[in-house]
DNA sequence: TCTGGGGTCCTAGGACCC
DNA sequence: TCTGGGGTCCTAGGACCC
């Protein structure tokens, strides 16, 4: 067993549900299995796109993105849902349940998948036992397919749960990246995407492989940071953990809507965003954030998409704060052309209970006189530099904040 | 009869400060 | 009168992923 646990290296698994929402559905109404299945959006909403489908309905040619009329050309017979998010959610966590059950450190990415560090996890098998048995609990128990890929990082096991679907469990190894990783094309590289993909193209990379071998100075001038990035992962190189904290560190909050009809007319704007908004707030109060930034999105009747965004003096949180945000920004440049698409997203965001901690800081109330609170206020100047005082206030950098209290603040409370 | 909605990370220019 | 280099913040947009 022991050969499966590399003295200096991770095993880290990939696992990924397969095509999520049409099985979801299928578990749930068994009577759809074996059955072409598409979950798309209302087309006379103008929401009329494939989201998943099932493989029955993927072997007529039916693709995510594809438009349902397209979808139905090609397979008559296709059976078409809307989705229906709470399953998904309840399904989400009863799997997450079960990973964590082999181990703390499992990392969620999406609604359906995530990764898994199970370097730690010896006395429950070796690295396949322990993917055979996670992958036959989540069918037996939730009635859904999955794949895992098992490999030293991140990038590998990404990799590999994509090469056997569905119910597939795949070791990717370092030594047989030449035969495993480095003949797939381009396009199917993480993090290569269609712009990515004709670049390298056009500079003659091809497969994955080479890639691996490509100068790394040339890929650095091509594509920046990243140019470097994905050479390293073509090599296998991947040193990012898996993060079971990443959830809770979300940066945004935000939601957007197709409308039914593009439009111009003023208070139909302000009703969509006090709809939109009205979701930020209950969501933000969900997760207990408040937000120091809002970000208004307009698409318009060709597709052309501008965001215009406002940092705020103050952290706001309540649906009445983000219309306001919302209704100034889209007012201040709106051109007044016919809208299709409207979204507000709250970004810069911090726990509420560090955004009061800190405006505490400057509440007078809390010192014994105002030379108390002058004192502190030199004392941090001369300390941190003349812009102490707004970086403080502004910061969401709670060291800044903790060694200030413990250096000054005691003295001069209270 | 074109292409939804939720995110992340990176880049690049201008303002401003030292 | 002309002008360096480093850093941060803010804003807008692009690429990518599910």
């Amino acid at each position: 067993m022991s050969k499966w646990y590399p003295k200096n290296g991770r095993v880290i698994f990939h696992v990924d549900m397969n095509s999520f929402y049409a099985s979801v559905e299928m578990a749930f109404d068994p009577s759809l299995k074996g059955k072409p299945l598409a979950i798309a959006g209302n087309p006379e909403e103008r929401r009329g796109i494939v989201v998943t489908s099932s493989y029955e309905a993927r072997r007529y040619g039916v693709k995510t993105t594809m438009l349902v009329g397209e979808a139905k050309r090609l397979c008559p017979d296709l059976i078409v849902m809307q989705p229906t998010f709470e399953r998904y959610r309840t399904a989400s966590k009863e799997m997450f349940k079960i990973l964590a059950n082999v181990t703390d450190v499992v990392q969620p990415v999406s609604i359906d998948e995530g990764y898994m560090d199970i370097t730690g996890c010896h006395e429950q098998g070796s690295p396949p036992e322990i993917a055979e048995k996670i992958q036959n609990r989540i069918q037996k128990e939730l009635d859904l397919p999955c794949s895992i890929g098992i490999a030293p990082n991140k990038f590998l096991a990404k990799m590999a749960s994509d090469m056997k679907k569905p119910m597939g469990i795949t070791i990717l190894r370092k030594r047989y990246l030449p035969q495993q990783l480095w003949i797939l094309p381009i396009e199917e590289m993480y993090g290569v995407g269609k712009k990515t993909a004709e670049k390298l193209r056009k500079i003659n990379i091809k497969t994955i492989g080479d890639l691996a071998s490509h100068p790394v100075f040339e890929l650095k001038n091509l594509l920046g940071i990243n140019g470097e990035r994905l050479i390293n992962r073509a090599n296998g190189i991947d040193d990012r953990v898996v993060d079971p904290d990443a959830v809770h560190e979300f940066k945004r909050i935000g939601t957007s809507t197709t409308l039914a009809q593009d439009t111009t007319d003023d208070l139909e704007i302000r009703q969509v965003f006090r709809r939109l908004v009205n979701k930020v707030e209950a969501r933000m109060k969900n997760k207990s954030v408040l937000a120091k930034n809002v970000q208004l999105t307009i698409r318009y009747h060709d597709r052309r998409t501008v965001t215009r965004s406002k940092q705020l003096q103050d952290f706001i949180g309540t649906s009445d704060e983000l219309f306001q945000m919302a209704v100034e920004l889209f007012d201040k440049h709106w051109n007044q052309t016919p809208v299709r698409l409207l979204g507000v997203t709250a970004q810069d965001l911090a726990e509420k209970s560090e955004v009061t901690q800190q405006l505490d800081l400057f509440n007078y109330e809390q010192y014994a006189s105002k030379e108390k609170l002058y004192k502190v206020i030199e004392t941090l100047t001369e300390k941190y530099g003349k812009n102490t005082f707004r970086t403080l206030k502004d910061s969401t950098d709670h060291n800044v904040t903790t060694s200030f209290q413990k250096d000054f603040l005691d003295d001069y409370k209270k």
